[in-house]
DNA sequence: TAATATATATGATATTGATCATATATTATC
DNA sequence: GATAATATATGATCAATATCATATATATTA
């Protein structure tokens, strides 16, 4: 047996993290097999050796992203009082270091549009990333402000919302062309979202 | 002088339109200059006698999209009693028709993560179509509400925070797969953002 | 109705990208 | 060190796409 074992699997999964980094900063369309095999350190003919088509690797490619941000949206936060954790966590993501990454950052806000036209894996992906989000910021909240909100199931409904400010707002001030308005999205986004949770609400009356 | 004063431009409306269309429901890079033109009725070489490049389309194209998408959302709010507009506003934005319609509906959602790729004249749209939007929310608030908000500072923050919500909620609802998930994000996101809105917000303390 | 300026269509080019067939390089075992 | 199985590279193909040059159709005015 000729190479290592587990060669194979190593080359693949620097494939899927190249390609994660590439597809966050230039979009779906804006990735080309080449650059992907290329930025791995690779040529393109291989490609079809680690994967059936691109729209395999874009649904390997893109759970690796919300795995990679995930990490980088947390590290550390133990080390933070708990009664700020969250706030620490929003603050993050609604930074401008995280708004002028995108090859590091959320892939749902870097990609969200494009995957709406996407196939069915890709799709699914994309539900599973966005439910470990959710389940994320669950985990962050002080028992405090749990106890404080009235059901689990309200409080789904409530991180669904501040989930979708966080993509948006992040979405919105990279789209936007000028900076002072960006950082102006940034800066209302946060202070709504961290607002939202530590407050309990209580269910509308809008069907 | 052969043909009517103005037929050029109207066939160049017409193409603006075809392309509001497709871009919403394909995106920038699905949208071919072929494809555009045969929705307008005409072959893909007449194209560069109206536009200098598929970008140029791109930004007119997407002002059209905000203009037209802001009639439908608006259209006959005036009949709905003040103190309950924004509430139609909102669920309208946020429904199962907007998700599903995405070629009538807000290209924010439709065509923000791949704009945040785009030129610089596509993201100058962008913006001015998002600030054309937040003062549209403004202009739905009944002044009773207007008056429990503080400053205008404060509300512009607010709104942006709320057309950030809706943006991203309507986004996720597309992206995901399952339809039940996909209703529930519009149904928590419409609740939060109603709730938002009418209840008066004090800027928070997060920097 | 003929002439002509203007609008649209036909057809070509050049580039790019996904995919695949085949050749070459690599290294664990003998 | 030679062998053989496996991993990667080279090179080709086919389709799509933006762009542009040139030809044709159109309709207003004389």
């Amino acid at each position: 047996m000729p190479y290592s074992a587990g060669h194979k699997a190593d080359t693949r999964q620097r494939i899927i993290a190249s390609a994660a980094d590439l597809l966050r900063s230039e979009g779906i369309a804006g990735t080309g097999i080449a650059k992907v095999m290329k930025h791995a350190g690779l040529t393109h003919g291989g490609f079809y050796a680690h994967f059936n088509s691109k729209n395999d690797l874009v649904s390997a490619a893109f759970e690796e992203a919300v795995l990679d941000a995930g990490r980088k949206l947390t590290e550390g936060l133990e080390g933070i009082e708990k009664q700020e954790r969250l706030a620490h966590y929003i603050g993050r993501y609604l930074s401008r270091v995280h708004r002028d990454n995108p090859e590091l950052g959320c892939p749902l806000a870097a990609l969200g549009s494009e995957l709406s036209r996407g196939d069915e894996g890709a799709r699914q992906g994309f539900e599973r990333g966005l439910r470990r989000l959710v389940s994320g910021l669950d985990k962050l909240l002080p028992v405090e402000l749990i106890n404080a909100h009235t059901a689990n199931a309200a409080d789904d409904e409530l991180f669904l919302a501040v989930m979708s400010m966080m993509v948006g707002g992040l979405m919105l001030s990279r789209a936007v062309g000028d900076q002072d308005y960006s950082d102006h999205i940034l800066r209302s986004t946060r202070r709504a979202a961290v607002e939202l949770l530590h407050k309990p609400v209580n269910a509308g009356d809008i069907q």
